[in-house]
DNA sequence: CTGAAAGCGCTTACAG
DNA sequence: CTGAAAGCGCTTACAG
């Protein structure tokens, strides 16, 4: 039976009822210290009797663990980030840990916010899609107060004492723009939210601090140079994330007095947007065009021809950051160096992509 | 500056910092009770001086609030889940509520383990989208507990005391049908996940303890015989939560030797197969075959004929989940009774529905 | 194996 | 406005 109406019972009351101290009650109930199967018994006989449930505050604030972890994204309804927590929350269930979310909608503000509160709520650690990869004192604040932090997706400047797990994503994009080249385009035009980032790319050396738009806008440039082919700016096209904006970006790329045969768009959405106005346009794909995505949705296989894209690991990623995570709380890596992990994408060639046809 | 090494500093070192007792140290940091602008400031000084961060445990125990709601769902990836989830977080985060997530895989053992911890961690108030919606005890003992709980998508028979916020899904396919039977169809498939419960649905009255896809199955058999055409058994074809097995089902019903002119789908992993078998077959739609999906996800749009749908307010689910809970937590609702809110699907008639060819 | 006592870090009456 | 003391519900040495 529970008792109804009045406070939840508390240790005392199970302890009262079962005729020993609190101590013992709590050496029965929390399996720690010795017991007698005897004394055992009665105590959680009366538990049950009285609906006793331990209260994990009290407990956490004595052991200094809340089996909890925080973790901080931009947009749980993006299926990038909500494929990554299922597989960070695959690996802290089954070894105890629940997840604490925070849902930022990419505000730093919301971001920082965040992660005070978790450091005041005492999770035991974090893993975080930073906002602005360009700014990260509130994580190393977190770090200074005991609290390990796990970066996903992005690398941000100023923690590099922080485990991060990315994507190669210079590689991804690189590999797409290979696979293009392989197949004799040399017009490649790129729809990219970085498109403002293109002269300092091609200057800088910077890893830490960028979006993972620019490190494939990178990848992108990287692919050209290697092949000896030109980038030309104009084939870069700046998109919002949006699929109406991405729509306009390749309704531009294609007015081009020199459109390109060939077009690489850096995330699922831009994809979304590029497929639906080349579409529009009557353009036979892959013959008057070539499009290639990222991330294996299921759309990409309902659509005629179906797209050719860049598939990223995204619920290993969640998952090997989880394991990571859940190794420093553990102490398995006290006083190892950082790790940065950076997990491969896949080209997965389907039918957006051909040869492009020789006189156009 | 922050203190590095040792224990973080608590309320007793600001307070001795500071030169007064913990009790105005507390009350100049928490907010509560009467400071003068002097005191105030010094205390903060010396917050700020030694890097503090309030223990919310500490302050959880004391005054009975955690400030943290849990959100037990079967799973994250899910876009329905995730968009649900992101509802709540947007409604709860800027009440100044944390979430705290638990996915079960739809294992109702993880589930009762969940609602377990949870009511431990003491969160506020529970938001749960039931396993099992036959089994509830678990829900109610959190309830009696002192939990409020409100209920998502599915009603759990068991605890009619918990509020529920769920999708009125009888109406929702009944509407698909009516639109299917106005075009001029007669012939009507259904591709479903409740294909072993027809008999006792057209037999039963029960609405709570039912999976939404028996509540749409049994609007797709209140609206045939609403419009007086026979419920034909062969036209009901079961399915498991995948595109393979939908794509199966489609191909069966095609096969068979009166086939149907129209079919609809109960979600829209059961569409996504099914779209993509009447693909494969050849079959030009809406010509030779008129389908009906659920949700307004991308590819909906992207694929040619763009697919009609039945429009959930999923987002708003959670919302007004999020909404609802605040409520009781702040005692908005004590003493009344249970709320149960329907919200209305929307069918968005696209390309993929037409009158059916008048000799097959 | 068991218990009395201290203590985790706060907030809350209660005095002054 | 400020402080001394009690207490939230547990766990942890320390004795026995």
């Amino acid at each position: 039976m529970t008792t109804h109406g009045g406070a939840s019972p508390s240790l005392i009351d199970v302890a009262r009822a079962a005729g020993v101290s609190t101590a013992t009650a709590g050496r029965a109930l929390g399996g720690y210290g010795q017991v007698s199967e005897r004394t055992r018994e009665r105590v959680l006989a009366a538990a049950a009797e009285l609906g006793y449930r331990p209260n994990g505050l009290a407990r956490s604030m004595i052991t200094g663990s809340t089996h909890t972890i925080g973790v901080v994204v931009a947009d749980v309804a993006n299926p990038f980030f909500a494929t990554a927590l299922s597989g960070i929350t695959d690996v802290a269930q089954p070894a105890g840990f629940e997840v604490l979310l925070a849902n930022t909608g990419g505000a730093l503000a919301a971001e920082q916010r965040a992660v005070s509160v978790m450091s005041e709520k005492r999770v035991d650690g974090m893993i975080v899609a930073a906002a602005q990869p360009g700014e990260g004192t509130h994580l190393k604040h977190a770090m200074e107060a005991g609290v390990p932090v796990v970066l996903i997706d992005r690398q941000v400047s100023g923690v590099p004492e922080a485990d991060s797990i990315t994507i190669d994503n210079e590689h991804a994009a690189a590999e797409a723009v290979a696979h293009l080249l392989e197949l004799g385009h040399r017009r490649i035009g790129v729809i990219t939210e970085a498109g403002d980032q293109l002269a300092r790319l091609r200057a800088g050396t910077r890893r830490r601090g960028l979006f993972p738009s620019a490190v494939r806008l990178r990848g992108y440039v990287r692919a050209l140079d290697a092949a000896g082919v030109e980038v030309d700016e104009a084939l870069v096209a700046p998109a919002r994330y949006e699929r109406g904006s991405a729509y306009d970006a390749l309704l531009s790329l294609l007015d081009l007095a020199d459109p390109p045969t060939a077009v690489l768009c850096t995330d699922n959405v831009l994809a979304s947007g590029a497929y639906r106005a080349a579409q529009d346009r009557g353009l036979r794909m892959p013959e008057e065009l070539s499009l290639i995505g990222f991330d294996d949705e299921p759309w990409t296989t309902l659509v005629r021809p179906e797209l050719t894209i860049v598939e990223q690991p995204t619920y290993d990623l969640g998952a090997r950051a989880g394991r990571q995570l859940l190794d420093h709380i553990e102490g398995e890596r006290a006083g190892r160096a950082p790790q940065h992990i950076q997990l491969k994408a896949k080209l997965v060639a389907r039918e957006s992509t051909a040869r492009p046809v020789a006189v156009r």
